[in-house]
RNA sequence: GCCCCCAUCGUCUAGCCUGGUCUAGGACACAGGCUUUUCAAGCCUGCGACACGGGUUCAAAUCCCGUUGGGGGCACCA
């Protein structure tokens, strides 16, 4: 029986919750799902200039916001503990003596002056770009001695300068790199804090993490802690690269080409099941089986998911994609499951009662892309226009003296009325028309644009009936005055 | 500059591992049409790809090599 599979998700609070890290949340949580796993989730903030605390609240919030759960972490607890790398610096320190009396890393005293410097010089030359080796020479004795006078030092990671170092990578396959290339990773800080080469290492060793399935970026990383492993003797857990979400331009998803906040989609009025149908869909992944196999729910997308399913190509983050599932799952959605939604995201104006709700909501439904757009669409159930475009109002090849006759008509029609319905409406508007000899386009666009100062609404005589005959006729007869 | 990764319609992808069933399938977008009181939605049609060059083979989108193109990494950031 092979270990339980143990996954997990490392983000580091330093901004916005990325759509990227709820990408790799997603596939994180598929497989351990899907193997009966646990799902550990683990920040890394040992970067204290760029720490934000609120950044941390806001990246939990994103992530459950979107239906992604863990198992362990620094908010639920469980037993490999804590799960915010500030709070393991014992732990790294332990493990940095071991490395050191393996001789598996060595103490540097080198400045950032010269480290700048150094690295200048390479530029030039042409040459790669790396650290120098200087202090890898000096014996353990004398760096122990400069440690202890207070000399600041980092720890680096002795590479072998020579040989290869490879490994499986899920959906690449074999990659080998030389070891020449790989530089001395500073692994402990100046401030006494790990660098992440270290504490990820680490870290997945005691959470027993059982495949790290993480972004792209991290490949080149790989040979470094390929050597952590294997000096600590240490097995290596299985590894899964991720393709990085680019921007159209094809470079990595960046908040300067394109919005990557998480919190951005939602302020957009874009459903989490949508995102997450759509973040799903990047990479591979449809669901067989199904009359439309690129629309599923998150259970049913963990259903048919594998690792070996995921390809290596970098998607493009299209948005036109996201708007059209985002659609798909609006008209979906029970009318008062949307409405709560407007509701709950702040997307309708406050005075909406449920009774009113009820009347408007299926007629815009199936006419939003975002739930945002709610505002607009509807606007003008909530208050007549403000101003009517006679432009918009007057049929082409008509005048305003037979546009407003027209009105006239209508408003006669239809204050005798005795039954306020669609279809009742409809019919006493197209006899007005057979009177003028009007075409019904013309006929409905004069009542639609008097009524809502737009030209593209729900059908007109719905739109009446959900106004109710007072606000209706009113409205009808301020246009007539413009 | 050095290291590594990737390569099917504009975009997301299926097919590639286990060559022939691929005149390469689906979806988004786009264009046209139908429906129609407008806008949506829906339905139909169209446009549109195996980056290039060499191999291997009776046969290559599928396997191998190279070229080109794109991307990522090269911090006391993650």
């Amino acid at each position: 029986m092979a270990d339980p599979v143990r996954v997990r998700l490392a983000p580091s609070p330093t901004g916005d919750p990325h759509v990227g890290t709820a990408y790799v949340a997603l596939h994180n949580m598929a497989w351990a799902k899907k193997n009966g796993g646990v799902f550990v989730l683990r920040i890394e903030d040992t970067d204290r200039t760029r720490y934000s605390p609120d950044s941390e609240r806001r990246i939990f919030e994103s992530l459950r916001w979107l239906g992604i759960r863990w198992d362990e972490g620094p908010d639920v607890g469980g037993d490999f503990g804590p799960y915010r790398q500030s709070e393991r610096l014992a732990i790294y320190k332990e493990h940095c003596e071991i490395l050191l009396a393996k001789s598996a890393a060595y103490l540097c005293f080198c400045t950032a002056e010269r480290l700048d410097w150094m690295r200048k010089d390479q530029m030039r030359r042409g040459a790669q770009v790396g650290y120098d080796g200087h202090c890898r020479m000096m014996p353990p004795e004398e760096a122990r001695k400069k440690q202890s006078a207070g000399e600041p030092c980092v720890m680096r990671l002795a590479v072998p300068r020579e040989g290869e170092t490879e490994y499986h990578d899920i959906p690449r396959g074999r990659i080998v790199f030389k070891n020449a290339a790989v530089d001395d990773q500073v692994l402990l800080k100046t401030d006494g804090f790990p660098t992440y080469h270290l504490a990820n290492v680490v870290d997945d060793h005691l959470m027993k993490i059982t495949h790290i399935i993480r972004a792209e970026e991290w490949l080149s990383s790989v040979p470094k802690h390929i050597h952590l492993y294997r000096a600590f003797g240490w097995p290596i857990p299985k590894m899964c690269h991720l393709s990085l979400l680019r921007s159209p331009d094809r470079s990595k998803l960046s908040k300067r080409k394109n919005p990557t906040s998480i919190e951005w989609y939602r302020q957009q009025g874009f459903l989490p099941e949508a995102i997450v149908n759509f973040l799903a869909l990047m990479g591979s992944a449809m669901v067989a089986g199904k009359e439309e196999p690129e629309v599923f729910s998150l259970e049913e997308w963990i259903q048919g998911f594998d690792l070996s399913k995921i390809g290596a190509t970098g998607p493009i983050f299209d948005i036109k994609k996201l708007e059209w599932l985002n659609g798909v799952y609006m008209r979906k959605l029970p009318s008062e499951t949307l409405a709560k939604r407007l509701v709950d995201e702040k997307f309708s104006p406050p005075e909406l009662t449920g009774e009113k709700f009820q009347k408007i909501l299926p007629l815009v439904q199936e006419r939003l892309k975002r739930l945002s757009e709610f505002k607009e669409l509807a606007d003008f159930f909530f208050a007549a226009p403000a101003s009517i475009e006679p432009a918009l109002l007057i049929p082409k090849g008509r005048d305003s003296t037979s546009t407003r006759q027209a009105l006239e008509k209508i408003l006669d029609r239809w204050k005798g009325l005795t039954e306020w319905s669609a279809g009742v409406l409809e019919a006493s508007a197209v006899e007005v028309m057979q009177q003028l000899g009007w075409k019904k386009g013309e006929i409905f666009m004069a009542i639609r644009v008097a009524i809502t100062g737009k030209t593209a609404t729900p059908p007109i005589c719905d739109v009446c009936v959900a106004l109710g005959r007072d606000e209706t006729l009113r409205r009808i007869e301020n246009a007539q005055k413009c």
